[in-house]
RNA sequence: GCUCCCUUCGUCUAAUGGUUAGGACGUCAGGUUUUCAACCUGAAAACAGGGGUUCAAUUCCCCUAGGGGGUACCA
């Protein structure tokens, strides 16, 4: 009997959705899709002091924006804390549980001393065996799982294999707080289980977690899911990538202008892989993607690799979609707002038409958007540097030859203009290259562009011959 | 400290008990070209170290080193 996959992804919303967290989801995501399974969204709210409104909103986007969809409604973990409190109860009459009355203080020195002795820094498990008589009066307890202290605890992993850890080593977790809220070890196995999961696909550091989870599964008389622990994703110097070391939140990656394709294509690779195969659509990857071809080992987090797979995903994205990631991308530069009232409708059209020549040479969206910078500057022009430099005394005197030519041009094509100028240059003994660049750096402003055929068809005759003239006419000025 | 996991070119990774250890990104050198990209060709570049097991280990086992995770009344 085969069951239908259940996967969950799980954030806590204490920051944005972070790039590992991206790509748990992005695994759970495809593990279902693959599986012909379903994923659900719970949000781990149950951290009242960090957990955030924000937070929850900027990962719901991140995910949207990244196109990963989630099968009903996301679960709130805090609203079913009247659940977890319930479980822990029936744990405690199960006598798997216990009402530990250890002040903060005397946890505290007691992790101290464990420490000075070399020994595993748990809770020693003073409250165990003791009478309910004993209790401090009026303080509340914490509840605490009674592990298991002989064997070991086994879990099969997908990923990891086989780990085994001693029961020792495990000390008895509170499982519900002295003011009654239950804590993430039981909420995250009783929620599992009540949605059914049947694969937690999750971050590697949650692997010892497992093994306490497993002993309350077994506890409660459940089946555990399947697990599969997916290595971290470290920093380009190999450190943790984490939210205080530079770790960026998706929405990040979207305002350096990367393309989710590109970002999901980079994730999935990061941590699994399909033989050769490296630029993949997500029907590839649903049909292929499975556990055992996740790697154990954690991966470093490349830009350079990225950009290149984003460059790949631009060229083979149409011009009027890349219009519109370019409209929705603008509000969020640092410069947007002026950049947004710069571009008019006429700048857009005018943008998508020399789509074709800016696409090619982008890495990024907002890369591309730089360059189609000369489509809305203002004249004249201002020369970088290394178009000031193009544009000597010789060629501002090649721009005032060539301007007669140009202005007879009929029809404005990039056809008849490249015949104009390649006559011109073939005319007067010129190399195209002594003509094109001197006409790159007057009509861009820069000394590189999309073809400059198409720069002069997409600017139209009228500011084109303008721009030119600004820059030949300053030799006959001089 | 204790405990768990990991270790193939700079990076992401593939493969195999016997291979010239493959691909991709990046780098370098050419080609193409109106610039820059793109594209094409080529090059340099890896089995962490030490022990075993075996006719044979990058591959299996052990140790060491290095890296990472966990070690909360956080998730």
């Amino acid at each position: 009997m085969s069951e239908t996959v259940i996967t969950r992804f799980a954030p806590s919303p204490t920051g944005y959705l972070h790039i590992g967290g991206a790509r748990t989801a992005l695994f759970n995501w495809l593990y279902a899709r693959a599986k012909g399974g379903r994923m659900l969204l719970r949000i781990e709210d149950t951290d009242q002091a960090r957990s955030t409104e924000g937070a929850i909103l900027a990962i719901l986007d991140g995910l949207r924006w990244l196109e990963l969809d989630w099968d009903g409604e996301p679960v709130y973990q805090l609203a079913r804390a009247e659940r977890h409190r319930a479980v822990a109860e029936q744990l405690l009459a199960q006598g798997n549980a216990y009402r530990c009355y250890a002040s903060p203080e005397e946890l505290a020195a007691m992790r101290e001393q464990a420490r000075a002795d070399g020994r595993a820094p748990g809770y020693d498990g003073t409250w165990r065996d003791r009478e309910a008589s004993d209790a401090p009066a009026g303080t509340h307890p914490a509840i605490r799982f009674k592990a298991p202290r002989e064997g070991e605890t086994v879990i099969e992993d997908q990923v990891q294999g086989r780990v085994v850890v001693a029961n020792k080593d495990i000390d008895d977790l509170v499982i519900l707080r002295s003011d009654g809220s239950p804590t993430y070890n039981l909420s995250v196995v009783v929620d599992d289980h009540d949605m059914g999961i049947t694969h937690v696909i999750r971050g590697d550091d949650h692997l010892t977690n497992a093994a306490r989870q497993a002993q309350i599964y077994r506890a409660l008389g459940w089946d555990t899911p399947i697990f599969a622990h997916v290595p971290l994703i470290h920093g380009p110097d190999g450190a943790k990538l984490s939210k205080r070391h530079g770790a960026l939140g998706v929405e990040a990656y979207r305002a350096m202008g990367y393309l989710p394709a590109a970002l999901r294509n980079y994730l999935v690779r990061l941590g699994w892989s399909h033989g050769d195969d490296e630029i993949m659509s997500m029907d590839d990857v649903v049909r292929w993607f499975d556990l055992d071809a996740i790697g154990r080992s954690a991966a470093r987090f490349d830009f350079a690799k990225l950009e290149n797979l984003n460059g790949h995903y631009l060229r083979g994205t149409a011009d009027a979609e890349l219009v519109r990631s370019l409209q929705a991308l603008v509000p969020e530069l640092p410069d947007g707002a002026e950049l947004g009232r710069r571009i008019d409708a006429e700048g857009w059209r005018q943008l998508e038409r020399a789509m074709p020549g800016l696409k090619e040479r982008a890495k990024t969206l907002v890369e591309l958007l730089d360059n189609a910078a000369f489509l809305f500057a203002k004249r004249p022009l201002e020369l970088d540097e290394q178009a000031a430099k193009l544009l000597d005394p010789a060629a501002r005197q090649t721009l005032a030859e060539l301007l007669p030519g140009l202005e007879a041009v009929e029809p404005w094509s990039p056809e008849a203009l490249e015949a104009c100028v390649r006559d011109f240059a073939e005319a007067t003994g010129r190399k195209l290259g002594k003509v094109a660049q001197p006409l790159r750096a007057a009509l861009t402003g820069r000394s590189a562009s999309p073809g400059i055929f198409d720069v002069l068809d997409v600017l139209g005759r009228e500011e084109s011959l303008a721009r030119i003239r600004d820059q030949a006419l300053s030799i006959e000025s001089a």
